[in-house]
DNA sequence: TTTAATAATGAATGATGGTTCATAGAATGA
DNA sequence: TCATTCTATGAACCATCATTCATTATTAAA
């Protein structure tokens, strides 16, 4: 089935290259402010190769998006179908989600601050597609939580709401680490996520 | 000491119409893919006209985000002062913000997709002062939550990490209806935020 | 009414940057 | 070695705006 010749296999090298020298730049200035000469530079190819490789800057750019969009709900989604306990898969999930992220720092500049505002401002269907992606792993982890609920571990809640919830938290103290100076590891947050989100803040009397 | 003569009147009138349309169209399409000419359409203007009232697209947008911005924070702080007990004072200032973004649904378009990306990409201060605004209230969240512990009302816990949970929470929320088709009242969704927040979402077996 | 001052205008300017393409260069194979 | 094919290149092209400014319209003053 597979001729993979050296050609291909370069090709697919050089490919990566600038995939990776794209994830950099896009990263530190913003879809916008990037330019094709820069990500060329910074891959070591001329401004013109760039497109023997992709067809425009926008199907680079989505095409980084995707690819790694992919890698991470692979894992994410194979752990979440397992069928041990709700809060065992949540958990678990969360550990890999954090331990990706904390891989691929650039990329998460990327997509968390993207990941807003695309669909409302790019037409065509690349940033739907993205979107779309999102949405899936939300009604992912509600139905999880949905059976959370049905085996008792659960408060009965909307497991939307729940789902919206704790992407919020687990967002928000990715968007802290990666904005953060001081690097610690993202990986420690785990506990306290699921504190909050599994018992809450409240100090209650502990009767009844 | 004030000589508000008509023509100044006016011109603050026509201020507030350049603002309002470049809020429609800066949320509608975002910062980069609005043009000048657009906005001055919308308001019913010249092109050149907005540089008479802005210094450049940059000064109009931020100025944009500014005022708005000192507007909710007002309000939100006034009730973060409050000598009330801290969990009362974090759900009025809830429901304060989310009337607030109710009312200013276009605004909060802008402010929840930019506030992530700016810092980054965009180099002179402007963006740093909103981010600066940004994590002020997060301390001031931080500072209501921690007389909570003092008070006992809440768990002790590391206090920037729970307005950090918070803040992610009210966002997501925020999130979703900005980008929900169907319009349901955002303010319906306080009993549920603050339940998750403060009891959590485990279901305990309620002894001791 | 005439004149002076001010405000509004939108066509012209200039810069930027995505994309293309004619050329140069490398690899292949005869 | 030479001819052929495929790849890489970056200068040139062109479209898109932010911004400016000479001109026009409007208001105020005389």
């Amino acid at each position: 089935m597979e001729k993979i010749c050296r050609k291909e296999r370069e090709h697919l090298v050089h490919r990566g290259e600038i995939l990776r020298s794209a994830e950099k730049v896009f990263a530190a200035k913003g879809f916008f402010q990037t330019t094709m000469s820069e990500i060329a530079q910074a891959a070591e190819f001329g401004t013109g190769t760039l497109y023997k490789y992709f067809k425009s800057k926008e199907d680079l750019y989505f095409t980084l998006i995707d690819e790694k969009t992919n890698e991470i709900n692979r894992l994410v989604k194979a752990e979440l179908s397992r069928k041990t306990s709700a809060i065992e898969r949540i958990k678990k999930a969360l550990i890999l989600e954090l331990e990706f992220i904390e891989r691929n720092r650039d990329f998460f500049r990327i997509y968390t601050s993207e990941g807003s505002r695309f669909e409302w401002s790019i037409k065509d269907d690349c940033g739907k597609k993205i979107h779309d992606k999102m949405v899936d792993y939300i009604h992912l982890l509600a139905q999880v939580l949905k059976e959370g609920m049905k085996a008792n571990e659960l408060k009965t809640l909307d497991p939307m709401d729940l789902a919206h919830a704790f992407e919020g938290i687990v967002h928000s103290f990715i968007f802290e680490w990666l904005i953060s100076p001081e690097s610690y590891p993202l990986i420690s947050k785990v506990e306290i996520i699921l504190e909050i989100f599994l018992k809450g803040t409240e100090k209650m009397e502990r009767r009844k």
